[in-house]
DNA sequence: CGGATTTGACCTGCGC
DNA sequence: GCGCAGGTCAAATCCG
């Protein structure tokens, strides 16, 4: 997925139902009879601790983006811990911290906690967070070669209030075999 | 039985 | 240097 929210943009609107915003720039796609969903970008945040999921602050990633594909090795399915020699392990363990994709939060009223967004994704972790009640998910991108993940986590102020935060982008279309016109002019846009 | 999820352990970065 | 918090791994478990 391709994020119309690019590295150095800051979004720190919100939409309402009678926003002139009533269109979802992201591929949000949700079946589910039970999400009511009000789509409120909010662009750029990278401290979603501290009580404060709802900051958003321009990440300059450029040390970030440089990266030239180093992680693109994804012959297993550790991408970063895939040498059994410490050593080598410990540099690449250095170089996870480098790899930060761009990341794109938004805030998604919805009693259910994962969107279908039309990708395949695979839950790897869960950690309670601190000053909130609610743990947040892990999940990468099951497609092979993609490498995006995303978190998601409940507000503590309001729980209906469900922050999804998506890192990197798709190298591919979702596999779903959906054919909504709405997720069809989205993915056109990207 | 294979794939997905859970969950405790481990690692790193950061602030003090 | 130490402790804390976030992020990830991987074995165990669950489930269709």
């Amino acid at each position: 997925m391709n994020f119309p929210f690019e590295e150095t943009n800051v979004l720190t609107f919100f939409s309402s139902s009678s926003s002139s915003l009533s269109s979802p720039s992201f591929p949000i796609y949700n079946s589910s009879s039970t999400t009511n969903t009000t789509y409120a970008p909010l662009g750029f945040s990278n401290n979603l601790q501290d009580g404060g999921p709802l900051g958003s602050k321009v990440v300059n990633d450029d040390q970030d983006n440089i990266r030239g594909g180093i992680n693109n090795d994804v012959h297993s399915n550790s991408w970063w811990r895939s040498s059994s020699e410490s050593g080598e392990m410990k540099n690449k363990v250095k170089i996870r911290r480098k790899l930060r994709e761009p990341r794109f939060c938004f805030q998604t009223k919805s009693d259910v906690d994962v969107l279908d967004d039309g990708y395949k994704w695979r839950k790897y972790g869960q950690k309670v967070v601190k000053n909130s009640l609610h743990p947040r998910s892990y999940y990468r991108c099951t497609h092979n070669n993609c490498r995006v993940k995303k978190r998601v986590e409940r507000l503590s102020e309001d729980c209906r209030m469900v922050i999804t935060t998506y890192e990197g982008r798709h190298n591919h279309i979702p596999s779903d075999d959906s054919t909504s016109p709405e997720r069809d002019h989205c993915l056109s846009s990207f």
